[in-house]
DNA sequence: ATTTATATTGAGACTGAGTCTCAATAAAGC
DNA sequence: GCTTTATTGAGACTCAGTCTCAATATAAAT
């Protein structure tokens, strides 16, 4: 509880930095994304408030998100299916991601020479790399079994 | 206008071998889309099309953007700005993108080393790899000076 | 503890990219 | 040319996400 407890301190000090006031429904929606390892979208977050008796409306947790992105409490990815996913920033390192295209598994990944080459590539077009998106789509071990018989 | 004609004939036959039709709709999007080398929205081709006196639809357009996808002749690509871009993958080999967040410049890139990386690491996860996304955000060469007063 | 100023919330209207419907039209094969 | 059936265009629709605004709650001041 500790831990969870100075994280939602260094949530209070970045509301106040920006004159953001700490409410109840900010804290249960870094409450319950805390408690999540998933890449989860708005909708599992909010259906995950309510089966803890916790409502909130949509365009809250979608404002909140946003609060949190910014905060570096989440991230949010894109996959391109059309929606975005968040997933707790905090305990983590920086890594990109595989994502099954059967069951929508999601593995993290990280390699230091796939870094390092993103920066000397930028460097060799003098352009200054501030983020980058890494996604491998396949099929995951546990899938290939099902995608085989579909013919994939 | 050989080339443009092989890829016509090309077209043709991708059509055909679904029995579907070649209409006049279809090669004047093709043609305007081999005629560009850019990375462009699908109003960018409908508003390109109008200025050459062609009419179709919007939705014409992304009904043959589709089967162009399908059939290999352009590719679609999401940077997560919501709106998906297309580009005429005919006479190119596979390559990633750098994007100026600052005017949109698109710069393909190629590496080898991360190529076989991606490959390497999906085999250790024993995830079958079908696609990827690389993108690399950033400020390009020519945008760094008007960045650098905005403070970014 | 009350009051005050103002940030936040919820409900639902709205937006915008992209998809779908369906009657009218146009390819393709005969 | 005739017939069959794929295609088109116009606009309705979808869906994730954003915006509006009146009601409410927070934080600071008293």
């Amino acid at each position: 509880m500790t831990s969870k407890n100075s994280n939602i301190e260094h949530f209070k000090d970045t509301l106040q930095a920006e004159g953001l006031r700490l409410t109840s429904q900010r804290i249960a929606i870094l409450e319950d994304i805390l408690a999540s390892e998933e890449h989860r979208e708005c909708d599992d977050i909010l259906f995950s408030l309510r089966s803890n008796q916790i409502s909130v409306s949509r365009a809250t947790v979608y404002r909140t998100l946003e609060i949190l992105e910014k905060g570096g409490f989440v991230r949010k990815m894109n996959i391109g299916d059309g929606r975005f996913r968040y997933e707790n920033k905090l305990p983590k390192p920086h890594h990109d991601h595989m994502i099954c295209l059967e069951c929508g598994r999601i593995i993290e990944f990280v390699d230091q020479e796939i870094e390092a080459r993103q920066v000397h590539l930028t460097k060799q077009h003098n352009f200054k790399l501030v983020r980058h998106i890494h996604q491998l789509f396949g099929i995951c071990e546990d899938c290939q079994p099902a995608a085989a018989n579909k013919g994939i």
